[in-house]
DNA sequence: AAATGTGAAGAGGTTCACAGCG
DNA sequence: CGCTGTGAACCTCTTCACATTT
């Protein structure tokens, strides 16, 4: 599965995470008036989890965006961070599951500054379903093809569901045409090929945890 | 940061979430009554996440641990890759705010087998404060060190609390002798050298997905 | 002088191919 | 014969050093 947007640029899972980190900070500095910044004050930026020279690296595959002598202009790299990232625009998200954690990213997300749309609303508690969350009504997860159609669809389905659910909605969501997954089910989801998924995983986070604690002993 | 364990043994940050993958699928298949598995039927249980062989690259790794025409007895290998990562004893968790999110962690870490236990709970909310959960009572975080040190303090603090107060909470465990943090908090936090902070970010993984849709259009 | 951009070197994880055992 | 275990080849990401540009 391919991950490019500028012709000839051939960007991976380590690239678009710092990619990322790079967006956030210059949207901190940014705001405090900061129109230069150069790779090192960058790197001390991101909290140092990133080299100066890896900044340079990521940032020059995508074009020549820096002035040497200066740095790089943090309007224009921003622009330029958020296109390639997909945060100049719209995304529709489908939640599936709207227990707290549901609630919890809804609201995270409706606060954030990217675009992210809470489009859909899923679950099959009686209690919870026809709740209303911002002007949208919880649906039943037994609705979410014909629900998906009324809406137009929605690019990526949320699955804040229990682990002995996620792999059938996440069948279903992808049969619906949705190509984007963000799993918080502990378990190893099934897709199709066309299907892409990101696992969070929060018992496996903490594991890594763990073993830090144990080895460390 | 050191991560290992056994002696001569170092594992890193690819192999570990890997080992807890097998750990998951075996404990599954462990439930079934299997009890015996080899790297390929393995692979097939992680979803092919991952290859035979890298499976038993991982595992020869640790030991021998298989045998050769057979494959791997599934409650050895449990109980090895349980050791390893830590799973085989109790970790005292300290949930840092008692929103959605906090309260979302909380509940799914006490249902899971894992013996996460859930020993301290804050926020600053006046209406959150003193709320009871599960018999545990959600102290203001002002009175963090104290508490901490009344109920002979936590091993890991997991991070719910807004972003603009992240910082200041993670330096405060850490100071409290925290020396594993998850934080769910969108920012690039600051830590002591000897404490092993994880990031879980939400927006940062949405953007992975922006970027890939964005990208194959 | 200052900071970017980059070819080359380095490091480390993954895959291969097959030897080694049961 | 079947499946593990593993040295070697491979590949990809990271770091280095410095040429290049303003």
């Amino acid at each position: 599965m391919a991950m490019q947007r500028i012709p000839g640029v051939r960007l991976n899972e380590f690239n678009v995470p710092r990619l990322f980190l790079y967006h956030r900070a210059l949207v901190e500095v940014s705001k405090a008036g900061v129109s230069v910044v150069t790779s090192e004050s960058l790197a001390e930026l991101c909290a140092n989890d990133v080299t100066p020279t890896q900044i340079r690296k990521d940032l020059s595959q995508l074009g020549t965006l820096g002035r040497r002598g200066r740095g790089y202009e943090v309007a224009g790299l921003l622009e330029m961070l958020a296109r390639l990232l997909g945060l100049d625009q719209d995304w529709r998200i489908a939640i599936l599951g709207f227990g707290y954690l549901g609630h919890a990213l809804a609201t995270f997300l409706s606060y954030r500054e990217e675009r992210f749309r809470i489009a859909a609303l899923f679950d099959l508690a009686p209690d919870v379903v026809g709740q209303t969350w911002n002007d949208l009504t919880v649906r039943h997860i037994d609705d979410l093809e014909a629900t998906l159609r009324e809406q137009g669809g929605v690019d990526i389905a949320v699955l804040a569901v229990p682990s002995r659910a996620a792999q059938e909605v996440a069948g279903r969501v992808a049969a619906a045409g949705v190509d984007a997954i963000l799993n918080f089910a502990p378990v190893a989801l099934r897709v199709p090929e066309q299907v892409f998924a990101r696992n969070i995983d929060l018992a496996g986070e903490l594991s890594i945890l763990t073993h830090y604690l144990t080895g460390s002993e």
